[in-house]
DNA sequence: TATTGTTATACTCTATAACTATA
DNA sequence: TATAGTTATAGAGTATAACAATA
């Protein structure tokens, strides 16, 4: 433990981390979605139309699981698969109208979210937060928009 | 996604929080110990001689795992039962002598992994984060050296 | 009767690997 | 024969609740 007695860098981005994800867990079961299911339709949003092994190693997600994933947003409307061409083994994915809907409503989320978290900090002090956290991103080789507890959600 | 293309605060918390965890749960692997068990060490040594109950609700931890987070430890004398005086249904719990020499290698763990996790950040930088790191967790109540993620590791 | 700690059990989540269809 | 996706299954980890000892 630090002088200040709050612990050390690592241990607080472990905590906060921990306690930011589980905020975000209740807001977004408020649309009926898991962060993988929220954390998938954003990936097929900045990426769209790729096959299902593409976005499952993008996120390190088994196969397996994967499949169950995009079950769950496809009987819900919100993804669909088509048949891939000219390679008819593959699906490549896309959002339904439905589904780039609740792709706004995360967005409105994660926005609510970002201020909760924040409300304490000027928005100079946010900007300086973001700046340190992504260089620590950066020099740790963590891609942008991938969650690494994704593995488990 | 913000203008940088790094994320919210938010997200790159719940990123880098993950990954902390991760690089973390590798190094104290490596005495063989999960994060669980190396948290409840240090709980103990920060306050010791409370009744498993009492460590049990700070760590929030149900009662029935954590007989077994104690069951692991004492079977490797590293923490040791003693009978409660006067409540003898009740047991302190303390650290053996072994317990206090392997906290010691975990607090040699942690420091390399602060490096680690640090070290493209300057002292002032590093002192900056921590203290804006810092005013989000009091603001949100956490309780320092307890990990909210604790509840499943 | 209530409380501390323990044990039993059922449930959820996961990865591994077998399987189907296309290539 | 190899690959994309799917399904089956067995294992790990968990909380709930029944239990034993002490108050």
């Amino acid at each position: 433990m630090q002088p200040d007695g709050r612990g050390s860098v690592a241990f607080l981005l472990a905590q906060l981390g921990a306690h930011a994800a589980a905020l975000f867990t209740e807001r977004v079961a408020a649309l009926d979605l898991t962060p993988a299911q929220a954390g998938l339709l954003r990936l097929i949003t900045v990426m769209p139309g790729r096959s299902q092994q593409a976005y499952a190693e993008r996120l390190g997600v088994p196969p397996s699981r994967f499949v169950n994933l995009v079950d769950e947003l496809e009987s819900r409307d919100l993804v669909e698969r088509r048949r891939g061409e000219p390679d008819r083994r593959s699906y490549a994915l896309h959002l339904t109208t439905q589904g780039q809907a609740v792709m706004r409503d995360i967005g409105a989320v994660g926005r609510a979210h970002e201020d909760d978290l924040c409300a304490d900090l000027t928005a100079a002090e946010r900007q300086t937060l973001r700046e340190l956290l992504g260089r620590i991103a950066d020099q740790h080789g963590l891609l942008p928009g991938v969650h690494p507890g994704y593995r488990r959600e």
